[in-house]
DNA sequence: TAATTTTAGTTGAATATTCAACTAAATAAT
DNA sequence: ATTATTTAGTTGAATATTCAACTAAAATTA
């Protein structure tokens, strides 16, 4: 993967954000790692939410991820499997699981957070903020653009 | 998938961008698949480099398409499978598949044209050429941030 | 109330990505 | 010349995404 720096400059938009999705997902993977954690970025993007809702449905964890709800069972189903999170049927409505995080998922996402910055951080290095602010704008208006078929 | 955009707000960097991926890839198959065209967007990324260079590596292709080696390898499998690309292998060095294209091959390549063009139209409509720039801008130095571990 | 539709979640199959470990061929080093 | 290293590509295992088809429960509607 060396070389690339003459390449970029052919690359349409599809291609560059292919591109940058891959480079930072295997690089949060690989900070976190480095500092002896176990866990995709996918998998942090669910366990996120999970934190901050509390008793998230897969449903809600659907809409707030982005993610196709086939995507949350099996992200759920692995995080299951490592004991970071327990499906916990709601009392009301039958047909809602509630996502739970474990002891060891709330140490985990706590963990997590300080390598979330760092890569944050290696990602942003020496872009303007008021750049990164357009960046993100547009990345929003491509979701709006997408969203309705 | 409904009710987000009330969300995007609070959306970080990683996730806007991973949301983005999914839906251009989405949208670009079902574009596609409402044409009657059987084409995954990574079987694309690598067909349009195979068109272009006429004879390409697996080592060029990766690089072109910074994607893993190994991603390229099962790429080129499906492509193969399909019959729209052969194996060739380099007759000076003996380690160097020569991806061809073949006549389904290169007649898909200019049926995916249009649908790519149509694509594109979609992702980017209503957003300013200016920010566009300063997007991809953004991505290229993403990019080089991530490049060197 | 009974029948219909919607909603939440799962499963199977096809595709993609990554790491690590592995051939085999070419190149470099001693 | 022989050994060591690099390069090109493949394979296996784990993870993720998508579509279509499915179950089961809840909400509508007739």
């Amino acid at each position: 993967m060396e070389n690339k720096n003459s390449l970029q400059f052919h690359m349409n938009m599809g291609k560059l954000i292919s591109s940058v999705h891959n480079m930072i997902t295997r690089r949060f993977v690989q900070n976190a790692h480095e500092a002896g954690l176990d866990i995709s970025l996918d998998q942090w993007m669910v366990l996120g939410p999970i934190h901050y809702h509390g008793d998230a449905s897969q449903k809600l964890l659907s809409d707030f991820c982005f993610k196709d709800k086939t995507s949350i069972t099996r992200i759920v189903n692995t995080l299951e499997k490592k004991n970071l999170v327990v499906r916990v049927p709601d009392q009301l409505d039958q047909r809602i699981n509630r996502i739970i995080l474990t002891r060891a998922g709330k140490q985990l996402f706590n963990d997590v957070l300080p390598i979330m910055t760092k890569t944050k951080k290696e990602v942003s290095r020496n872009i303007p903020e008021t750049d990164i602010e357009i960046f993100k704008d547009v990345l929003t208006r491509i979701i709006s653009n997408l969203e309705n078929v």
